[in-house]
This record gives C-alpha cells, sequence and structure tokens, in this order.
DNA sequence: GCTTGCTCTGGTATCCATTTCATATTTTAC
DNA sequence: GTAAAATATGAAATGGATACCAGAGCAAGC
C-alpha cells in the first residue's frame, strides 16, 4: 500500500508538497500539484487516517453515551445528533452502555486516550464529580442539567415542563392526579417526582402515595397500568405519565375496557411520539431532535474552542400539545 | 503529556519493556513490571491509542451504515449490534445516511482510509458491484440478502416471509389481499412486490392493482391508508403490512370509523413491534435483534480471519406470531 | 561438555502523515 | 532601485506506540 513518501518519490517532490497537495495548501505550482495528483490517481492512494489522527491529536468524532439505543427518547436525541454530526463531517461512536457505570466510565477514558475528540452524554449514572475529573481530557456535554458543573450541559426544564403539565390539569378541572414515571432513581425522574410533590403542596389538592407509579418502562407496563388503576378503590381522574407510548398503551386498553378518555380518566404525556398523535395524546413535547442536534452543535463549538472555553449551560423550551385526551 | 519513552527513562527499562507491560506480555521480571506500573500511577500515563491504531493497523472499530436510526426497524438491530460490540469491545460508528448514496461512499472510504476495521450495510442504495470493489480494503456485510456476492451477509427470507404470511391469511379463507409497503423501490420491498405477484400468480386469486399501496413509512401514512381503503369501491378481505407501526396505525383508525378486526379487514404486519402486541396485531416477526447480533458476529468473525476467509451468507429465521387480528 | 529451549531485556526500524524552519524566487510598493 | 511581501519548495523534526531481531542468562537433557 502506498505512502505519501512513494507518492513524493514518483512524482519528482518532496512529501510536504504532497502533503499541501493533499490538504488544499496554497503555494503549489500548478504542474507539480498536477503532478502529484496523477501519481495519487494511479497508485489509488488514500491517506491512512489513523496518521492523521496522530499527529494532529484529532479524530473528528465523538462519543455518545446512552443507555439503550431503541428507546424512542434515545433513538430521536441520537437522529438529532446525527444530523448536525452529517453536517460537520463528524462520526459519532454510539456507546450503548446499558445503564451499566463501568461503561460509562470505559467510553470516559477513550477521551483521555484521544481516541475521540469529545463525549455527549445523553443520560448517566455516574456523579457529575466523576465527570468532571474527565474535563481535562477533552469536552463533555451531557443532556440533563448539571447545574454549575465545569461540563456543558443542554437541557429541558424537566421541572417546569412537568409542573405545566400539571397545572394544565388543575385549570381543566381535574382534582385528582396520578403519575408514572420510569425508573424511579433517575435523575430527570427524582425531578419531575419533586414537581409532582411541589404541586400538591402548593396548590393543596390531594396526594396519595399510590398514585405515584414507576418502573413503568414499555407498552406492557403501560396496558397493566390501567389495570392497576382500575382495581383502585379511589382512582384519580387524570394522569400524567413520562413517555407517550406508556401513556399510549394506557389508552388503548383503557379503550378495550371501555373506560373513557377524557371523560372517565385523563391522560397527559411526554415527548410527543408519533403514536400519540394517532390516539389524539395530548402531550408535552420535549423537542428531543433539537436537543440532539443543540448537544452536538455545543460539543462542536466547544473542540474548535481551543480548550480554553468555559462550560455552556444551554437551557431548550418545551411545548405543551393539546390534543383530545385531556 | 507524557508517553511511552519517559515511561521507560523514569522507570529505567527500555520502551520494549514498557510496551510489554501495557500489553500483558509475559517475559516481564516483577521488579520491573512493578517499576513501570508505579511510574505510570504517578504520571498518571495513557497510552495514545491513535499510535496503537498506526502502527496495529486496526482500530477495533466498526462502522454501521443505516437510513435513520429512529425507525424502530433500524434501532432494533442496533442494539442487536451494540450488544455484540459491547461484549466484543469494539465501537461502533453510527453513520446515518438519509438514504443518500454519497454518505455511503464516505463510508466505504473510511475503510480504506484505515479509520475502521469493517463496515456493517444495514440497508443501502448502492449497487452490489459498487460495495464488492471495497471488499479489499476489509470487510463488509450486508443485512440483505446479497446472493453470490463477493461481501458477507445475514439476512432475512423476505420472500418466503411474506409467501408465509400471505398463505396464511389465504388458508383462512381470505380470498382478496391487499398489501403496503414503505418505499416503492427499496430492495427489500422489491423482492416482497414479487412474492405478491408470484403468489396471487400461483393461488389465482384476483390481484388487483390499487390493492398495492407504497409509501407508507410512519403512523400516519398507516392512517391515511384506512381512508384510503375505506373509498374504495372494492376493498379487500385482509391486507398485509410491512411494518407493525404502520399496521398499528391502521387498526387504530379503524377502531374509530368503526371498521372491526378482522370481521372487516384482516391486518398482519411485520417486525413484532411492541405497540402490535398491545393491539393483538398478527405479525410476521423478522427477529431483528438476532440479525443486529449475528452481524456483528459476523463481522467480528472476518475481521479476526486474517483477511483470507471467504464471505459467509447466513440466512435467519422468521416467525408467525399468531395473534388476533386475522 | 554441549546442545536446546525458555525467560528476560533492549536497540532500532516502522507505521504515515503534518508542521516548523530555512531558503529561493518572484511580485508588489513606494 | 530597493525593501517588503507573497509565492514556492524541501529537509528534518514530530506525534507515540509496536514489531522484529539480537543477545544474555540459566536450566534441562543426553
Amino acid at each position: 500500500m502506498a505512502n505519501i513518501k512513494e507518492i513524493a518519490r514518483i512524482s519528482g517532490v518532496s512529501v510536504t508538497t504532497v502533503s499541501r497537495v493533499l490538504n488544499n495548501h496554497p503555494y503549489v505550482s500548478d504542474d507539480k500539484r498536477n503532478a502529484v495528483l496523477n501519481t495519487i490517481e494511479q497508485l489509488n492512494y488514500r491517506r491512512n487516517m489513523n496518521a492523521v489522527h496522530l499527529i494532529t491529536g484529532r479524530t473528528k468524532s465523538v462519543a455518545v453515551i446512552m443507555p439503550l439505543i431503541r428507546i424512542y427518547y434515545f433513538s430521536i436525541i441520537m437522529e438529532g445528533l446525527a444530523q448536525e454530526a452529517l453536517l460537520a463531517q463528524y462520526r459519532l461512536v454510539l456507546c450503548q452502555t446499558n445503564y451499566r457505570p463501568e461503561e460509562e466510565l470505559k467510553v470516559l477514558e477513550m477521551l483521555r486516550n484521544k481516541e475521540i475528540d469529545g463525549v455527549v452524554i445523553v443520560s448517566t449514572s455516574l456523579k457529575p464529580e466523576v465527570i468532571e475529573e474527565y474535563t481535562a481530557y477533552g469536552p463533555i456535554v451531557t443532556c440533563q442539567n448539571s447545574g454549575e458543573s465545569r461540563f456543558s450541559s443542554v437541557y429541558i426544564e424537566h421541572y417546569a415542563a412537568f409542573r405545566h403539565g400539571l397545572q394544565y390539569l388543575a385549570d381543566k378541572g381535574y382534582r385528582s392526579i396520578g403519575y408514572c414515571d420510569g425508573r424511579k432513581h433517575g435523575s430527570s425522574s427524582s425531578i419531575r417526582q419533586s414537581a409532582f410533590r411541589d404541586f400538591h403542596r402548593e396548590s393543596g389538592l390531594p396526594l396519595h402515595e399510590e398514585w405515584m407509579i414507576f418502573d413503568c418502562l414499555n407498552e406492557e407496563h403501560g396496558a397493566a397500568l390501567l389495570h392497576r388503576l382500575s382495581a383502585m378503590e379511589e382512582r384519580p381522574e387524570a394522569i400524567i405519565v413520562a413517555g407517550d407510548h406508556v401513556a399510549a398503551a394506557l389508552m388503548i386498553e383503557a379503550g378495550k375496557q371501555g373506560i373513557r378518555i377524557p371523560e372517565d380518566l385523563a391522560v397527559i404525556g411526554f415527548d410527543n411520539q408519533p403514536i400519540g398523535k394517532l390516539l389524539g395524546l395530548t402531550t408535552i413535547d420535549n423537542k428531543l431532535f433539537e436537543m440532539g442536534a443543540a448537544a452536538f452543535q455545543t460539543i462542536h463549538e466547544q473542540i474548535h474552542g481551543d480548550g480554553g472555553s468555559q462550560p455552556v449551560h444551554r437551557k431548550l423550551d418545551y411545548e405543551l400539545i393539546e390534543r383530545s385526551s385531556v
């Protein structure tokens, strides 16, 4: 396999000149440029990018940490990231961690080993202090509100969005509201829990502990959720569900059971998933695609900010989409 | 930043010995090994992986070509790939091409540039001959039946699976069958079209051209599909739909319109998506997760097969899951 | 006593491009 | 006409690891 030295020898120029041609530098005469291009063509030569990575200290690639790619929430963020990465001609290394912290650490080590130029952490179970240690090796952006951390973040105000949903239900006259979420101790679900409790304390509406239901991750859990609600002696008039796919499953199951929505049970979801639109599910759109895109833009700016750039914290807007489930 | 030379100098050994320690080679005495490990610890040293990639000619990473990651079909394959990549300690570079052939070519060029060790092509619009040219630079695996190509493949028998579904409908007594698919000229939808026509020719059942409907990619198209069927003078008794999410949307819309399933319209879907299970949709499970996993295993074997290995073509099983929509 | 094989170590070549510095020539500016 | 700036070129240093080869020391086998 040919290398730059051979191209230089055959073209009758120095390797420097070949390098200049490869990188479109000015100050190369037309005849030498053509000689080099001809040789490249003839030998079917391509640069060995690993050598470029070594000498430049850059790889034009960014790692993305997320637990499971098949989950709509994550796949749509990934799509936003991928769109921007394509524009910027960057590669995305998908690191699916299955919620295992040791795998997350391995990715951060990649940053240290110079395999990648930056890391986008979509969801993490690592402590902020641990992540902060790695900011010395390159830019890091999380998709969670990280407060005043030394790494950047691009985030939705889960607290405000959730309270907005609750207030919307209250304004519509619902006096008893249930809440359903995924993993109980996830970082954004903790925020939603606080929002739920704060809202009830401040509004004076009754809060039943049994109306807070966790571990609703998929469609089957959504269906089970409806049965659980049906079996309650006192059932809430409305429910706010983190994840449209779970809310949709609940609505479909409600249809089977003859429970009318919103008359018997009002439902509000999150993420504005396609299935929710079809079912007329009122939802809070977290603009996940935009979040992915913004996360990439941020990491891209930081990579080109020559290291001295300060962390940025970008808050993104959400939007309540009114349909017919409330 | 420290390098191997400095570690060697401070530890009082040669760079070779340091390298051996880093790579867990035998034939290093305990005291030298400890001296090296101590220095590494003290200087907080990490290998520069780009140097390793350059000298070894390997990067332990594989690129994945797919059009859109948010589509369930693709995200579940990606999850299968990611699971196996995690086990093998390989990185996955996600290349979302938005169906643009020039982006696919860029990824194949990466193989030539030695940025990656192999390519998994989940869906492509490139001609097999074009892909074959790149087999000289490293292993390539597609997730489409590529016949006797010089690159490997891991595939579902779309033809057989589709005919199985059609035969199942015929066996249940349906005499008029419609068909709905995504992009008309996609490689797997072409196969399904042939299967549809062949089945009708051989079974003698009537085939109406207006019962073959294309460009049904998402939930909205699924809902529109139902309206299109409703508006037909002569409507098929059953429909086979490529993609459970489209079939599910059709079912939900049918529910709204008072069209009973399967009495007024039988439906059979593909991919065994969660929403279909909830709706009682009979479907053909293409085992997409397993396909992703198998694709990674195949590329992994080829990478470690020292280049001389022949292409393999692995056929995967599908499974008809009977529920209540037929 | 001699050969063989295993353990341990290091020097040097190698992977392949970019970057800096030095130098030569040509053009522009006043 | 001369100084300054722009253009054009190449030699050598650089990034940081691994691979190959050579050689020393030591034990076992005959």
